[in-house]
Formats: C-alpha cells, structure tokens, sequence
DNA sequence: TAAATTTATTAACCCAGGTTAACGAACGGC
DNA sequence: GCCGTTCGTTAACCTGGGTTAATAAATTTA
C-alpha cells in the first residue's frame, strides 16, 4: 500500500531506506465509503493524501447554496486542499470521496519534518507544487479561452476513461454549466 | 536595485553573504519600454524575473484571434510563464509590459542552480511556488463561482490601486467579458 | 421484480453577455 | 493647441446558457 506512494515518490527524488522506512511509518491508511468527506468545507485541511484506490471529487459551494464540481482525483494521485492545508485557513472547497477510497495521509507537522530531513525533502515539495501550478494554470486558461462545449470536449479527451465512473451532473459542473446546458452541448455535438 | 530582490528573498528564506553576492552576479537587469515583450507566445520562456518597477500583463490569444489579459504583475512581484519554463514547452501565454519595466532576470540553470546550491535553495522554490499556487486556485474558484459583476467588484477591491495605471479593457478581458459588457456592468453597479 | 429514488433529457421562456457599429471623450504626438 | 488615434459608452439585435417543470431513463432498494 505505501509501496505505490514510495514509487510515485521515486519518479521526483531518491530516497534512501531509512526515508523510505519513515514514510512507511509516518503515512496513515485511512478509508472512505462512498459520500464520506475527506475534507468539510470550512475545516482547515490538517493532512495531505496520496489516493491508492478510489476517486475524490472537490466541490466549492456557491452562495445559493449550488454545489459545483471543480476538479476530481482518482487513484495514484495526491490530494489535499492545499490553499488551507499551507496556511491553516478555513477550506473554501470539501473533499468528497465519489467511490468507496482509500487515501494515505501524512499531517502537516510531519509533511514539514519530510522537507526538512529527507535529503531531498524541500525538492519533492518544489516538484509536487510545480506539477499542481501548472495544472491550476492551464485549468484557468480553458476557463478563459474555452466556452462549455470546448471544455467538455476537452474533458472526454484527457478524462474519458472517469466517464463511466462520473454522474453527468459533476462533469456539467466541472465544464461550467447547468445539466440541461450539458445535454443540449451533446445533442449538439451528437450531430 | 538587486537589495529590493534580497529583501524579497529574506522573507522566505535565510542566505549567506556569499550567496547574496551570487545573486547580485547572476540576476541580470533588463529593461522594456511600453509594450514591449518580456516573454512572446510560442516562445520558450528561458528566464524567470522579479519587476522592480513597471508592470506587465499576461496575453492569451483566442482562435479567433482575440487577446484576453488574464493577470498583471507590478513591481516587487515575480514574473514568468512557469508552464514554459518548467518543461522548456512554447508558452501558451505572451508577458508584455504595460508601462516602462525594469526586470531583474534569472535563467533557467542558474536558477537550478540557486536551488540546488544555496541552503535554502530548494525551499526558495518550493515557497514561491506553494504563493503562486493558491492565487492559481483562487483564480480558478472565483471563475467558477462568480459571475463577472462580482470578479469586477473583487478586482476593485484587490487591485484599486491599479485602476488608474490600466486601460478599462485589460480589465474587462480579466473580468471575462467584451468591453461593452463592462460598460453596461458598471451602469449597472452606478446606481 | 416492482417500487422508489435518482439522474438525464427535453421544452419554454428569460436574460446577461456577445457582436457590430456609431458616437463622443480622452489621449498622444507634433 | 490641433489633429489623429485610441478608448469608453451606448444602442440594437442575436445567441447560448439559466431556470423551471415535466417526462423519461437508469439505479437502488425492498
């Protein structure tokens, strides 16, 4: 279970056996059912996790209450709230696992402990954040350059394997737009 | 005009005398008048900078050929298209300076060079990039969950200051609508 | 398998923003 | 200070998504 983590890890730093030994000890195996949170909106987000088997979706709140889904994880992926997690503020989004999940977690105190005792533990922090700027950034590009049906098209290309996992009202939300919005998109697309 | 970038630098992490003197050698100042180009589209972005004075915009271009301003940067900010300059890929996005700019510039291997070398290289960089991240995912939650009268009134708040330096349709493209759509946002909020 | 619930589609109407073009104001260069 | 250009506003019309509600399809649950 913490080998999947420790080989992901491998792919942005060496790690001698004693570092690998710590994070075998250090990350937490915990489970989730189906509709179980993650994180609560409002929680400050206290750990980061490494997803070994099932899905999470993020989803923001608006002020009509409206429940929008902006963005998913699934297996060999981390996830966290990482606005609230780095400076212990009040989460805007929830975390909610979509499948039955199970996520390795390891808390803030022992997260810094990584990156200041591990021999490359301040690069692997750089190298993770790295990845996840540069998806934040291209997301906000398609939000700006792309309409709807664009960025749907977009999302059965990079995501089209989650279709089957997906209730279609997530994915109209992560494009941007009510469900009846979506279907007209297909039905227009179908054509 | 380097001590404004050490002092920058001192918030996130400690440096030596030596490794002060380092940056005063390896950070080059460049400067641009008004509408130039920091960073073209399709360009490889091979340096990273800090404006001293000045500012600049991020330019995407539509299919159609229309330009969105999507951010700004002003002095005592970093600037640069990481996406580019991370994978070494044609940047998506073009960095133009909107008034006479003073940048001072880092290239790609002396800033690896900075990470790997300083003592608190490697958290210099993963702290940079843990702030731009979670402006990133602001960005993106406000896309989602705010329609353009209220990113307006956000903006107002966030950047008053910038108002009197940008022409009203910079705005209006990072607010997401045409000009005359701001226009008639504004008549809107005058009342 | 049937009933209950959830999810997806469709239709009708509404509205904010897009588009185009015209006009007036502000600005920059000389 | 004048002229040409750029910029901001306004008007008219168009379009795509929002909203609501009804229906149909697909899942769950008993």
């Amino acid at each position: 279970m913490h080998e999947l983590l420790i080989t992901q890890m491998s792919y942005l730093i060496r790690m001698s056996d004693e570092e690998k030994e710590w994070i075998r000890q250090r990350f937490e195996i915990k489970t989730y059912q189906k509709g179980e949170y993650f994180l609560r909106e409002g929680q400050v987000c206290r750990e980061a996790g490494f997803i070994v088997e099932g899905m999470v979706r993020y989803v923001l709140t608006k002020d009509n209450g409206e429940e929008l889904t902006v963005d998913f994880n699934k297996e060999m992926e981390y996830t966290c709230n990482y606005a609230s997690f780095l400076d212990k503020s009040p989460s805007e989004s929830a975390i909610q696992c979509i499948e039955p999940t199970t996520i390795i977690v390891i808390s803030y105190d022992d997260l810094q402990e990584l990156y200041e005792h591990f021999t490359e533990g301040q690069k692997f922090g750089r190298l993770i954040c790295e990845f996840l700027y540069v998806q934040a950034i291209k997301k906000v590009q398609s939000l700006y350059t792309g309409d709807p049906e664009r960025r749907y098209l977009q999302f059965l290309d990079v995501y089209s394997n989650l279709v089957p996992r997906l209730p279609q009202y997530y994915i109209s939300s992560y494009v941007g737009v009510q469900p009846p919005s979506l279907s007209r998109i297909r039905k227009r697309l179908a054509k």
